[in-house]
DNA sequence: CAGTGTCCGGAGGCTACCCTCCACATCGCT
DNA sequence: AGCGATGTGGAGGGTAGCCTCCGGACACTG
């Protein structure tokens, strides 16, 4: 209680970089309070790596990371013993973007529109945000905020899904796992393409739209597609794919 | 005469590995006449390298392709001074399988089925090769047989969507580009999916071919997508992969 | 303003891979 | 059988990134 009080006037002109927006509480999150300084480059360190994983995608040298935060590698690793560990503190917020939109959503009048808005707006957030495209083809295993986060976002996804479908725009066969496949998808051809044709995903994702889409035909069926890999499949896939790029439990 | 036929019984084993199908006319390929070891040693990295970079990617070690080969790392070295010509030794017969599809697409009466069947058919050897997968997201640049036989694929592969389209059982906005980004797409879902979930890249085929397709409303139109990255672009963006990946011009 | 416990940073060991150099081996011609 | 030309392999130098260790610096407490 005393202790408290004494802290939370501490930090003049420092607290606007530590600790952003969010209560003064967020800075101590997990851990014990930090020093003041610690403070201070815990806040740098997660700013920079913020810029870095969505200019060069969640593998990016940690060293650079804590150069550009004008700290040392070893601070660096104090305070994020993982590169997961980072990954989450640095991109907590774009996901909280995700499912804010996912919640967006549903706010739509029109099923349909609510489900294509939502797709576009998610490829939009990848296509800003390598680090993002990385992280939505993987499962950070480690960390609940963010995997809890995407879970919220999955629910209200689904819900999305079967608005649409109900409504009749949507295919009736589309689950959520064409979305995953869909993002991971769009990963790559961003990542191939955004240096030179930097709007080439949005043709894809019309394209991919128009496949999910049930319009057409009201009556006639569309292809009979093969199954979807089951939802334990695909988390599988994209622990592993984490372990494989170094996001996931150390070996 | 002699010295060959002692040679011939000294390897019981190894014969059928060293020259495979060919004449040994081909072993001898664009560079002088090798010395029958050197041809064998060369034959012999080839091979290993197909296997190898089917299994792991384009990227896969070279010391492991050496060390599988049973040969030192310098002698795949002096045969292929960089990592583009080893591949390309090893990839000219998938991709002229990749022609090859194209021109029997072209033999299909249905052209749709024919288009249909074709893109069907590059992402079952996709899915079978890893190696492919990359190489067929990239262009090497320096490998003058690869390029033509991508060529001549591509121009067969050209006829096929036009005649597709004049059937109008294409959409009429496809163009070429849109196969060479779902090629990227697959080739990443692949990569994501083999292990845990290996026939999930047919769900999504099938997904993609269902957009391609005119089918629906023969009058009204499908949506209106953005338009495609030119073929500049798109070939820009593979050459840049290419470097990115170890398999383009030395810096 | 002194003491203590927290925090710092960079040197350096480790791994993985690239690529080159050169003393030695082998082939195959005569 | 002998002798070049041709080919060999592995040692080793270079780079990049990961991660740890530890002497010294600094913030906070009293």
């Amino acid at each position: 209680m005393k202790g408290m009080s004494v802290r939370d006037q501490l930090e003049p002109g420092v607290a606007g970089e530590a600790c952003e927006h969010a209560g003064p509480a967020a800075c101590a999150q997990a851990e014990r309070r930090l020093r003041a300084d610690a403070a201070r480059n815990r806040a740098a360190i997660v700013a920079v790596a913020r810029d870095v994983f969505a200019e060069h995608g969640l593998e990016a040298p940690l060293e650079l990371i804590a150069a550009r935060a004008g700290v040392g590698i070893a601070t660096l690793y104090r305070r994020f013993p993982t590169r997961e560990k980072l990954v989450a503190a640095a991109l907590v917020e774009k996901v909280a973007e995700y499912a804010e939109a996912a919640r967006q959503a549903l706010a739509v009048p029109d099923p349909w529109d609510g489900f294509a808005g939502f797709v576009e707006r998610i490829c939009e957030l990848q296509a800003g945000d390598r680090g993002l495209s990385d992280l939505l083809s993987m499962t950070l295993s480690a960390d609940e905020q963010v995997e809890e986060l995407r879970r919220t976002a999955n629910d209200l996804l689904i819900t999305v899904i079967d608005r649409a479908k109900a409504a009749g725009t949507l295919r009736k066969d589309f689950v959520g796992e064409d979305l995953v496949l869909l993002l991971i998808a769009t990963a790559a051809v961003m990542h191939v393409t955004h240096a030179d044709a930097p709007e080439a995903w949005r043709r894809f994702v019309a394209l991919a739209l128009d496949a999910f889409s049930a319009r057409g035909s009201p009556g006639l069926p569309k292809t009979t597609l093969p199954e979807p890999p089951s939802t334990a499949q695909l988390t599988q896939a994209m622990i592993r794919l984490a372990r494989e790029r170094g996001c996931g439990k150390r070996s």
